[in-house]
DNA sequence: TACGGTACTATAAAAAAGGTAAGTAATGAG
DNA sequence: CTCATTACTTACCTTTTTTATAGTACCGTA
């Protein structure tokens, strides 16, 4: 996750899909690595970055901070930054955010069903 | 997609997780670039691999054939082969693949009321 | 014999995503 | 003054995913 490059054939193929298929654009919204994981754990309610970590143990920093912020930028979550030393951000999920909830326990049920086929 | 490499990081992230939460689990089954709009168009019922080509007309071959595959290897869809010449292969989803439709129609109802807030 | 149609495969390269390791700022505790 | 704490940032590197391009087998038709 970094920059994209605009003059991509893969960037003009993301677009053409997300313009045509909402359900795609939902996807690459929520489709990074850790993105799920992330808003299943805001579920519940707010947490500080270091929770977070703590609840992703492999996850690094760097890629914490980023996923936060692409989730932030598509306003699935808040930020909130209290001005205090050492200091302290809570994150929370939007209104659309929470949306996600019944998409995140029906990806759940479904997953389930297809482990118990794959057994 | 092609061979993974069993001892990096990213592949113990990603069982990680996969063994954790099951929504992280189905989200990378359905996950590749291509794969829920081939899931989309093969709601509707069976069609060949050239039909598949005409609705996604700037997928390469590679790429449609790679998650053709990958879909089938996770058994969301079944290939179907008849010995003729030129040859004839008919793709249609399985029982767990078409289980995947509520998921598909909730994704692209949140994917369009997001869209409605990012206008 | 050359050609067309279908569903691929092989190889390489580009792009995107993810990981490693180190550093930063501010402040209060010791 | 030094250290610990928190939530990052930066530069660089590896892995994975996607794209580009060319080629294959088969057989019936012209």
């Amino acid at each position: 996750m970094s920059k994209i490059k605009v003059s991509s054939t893969n960037y003009a193929n993301k677009q053409l899909l997300n313009e045509e298929c909402n359900e795609v654009y939902a996807a690459n919204i929520i489709g990074g690595q850790w993105s799920l994981a992330i808003c299943c754990a805001l579920i519940n309610g707010k947490m500080r970055f270091g929770e977070l970590r703590k609840i992703l143990p492999t996850i690094t920093e760097r890629m914490l901070t980023l996923q936060l912020r692409r989730l932030e930028d598509n306003g699935i979550l808040k930020r909130t930054v209290y001005a205090e030393v050492p200091p302290r951000v809570e994150y929370e999920l939007t209104g659309i955010g929470q949306q996600l909830e019944p998409i995140i326990r029906a990806l759940e049920t479904w997953g389930q069903a297809h482990k118990n086929l794959h057994l």
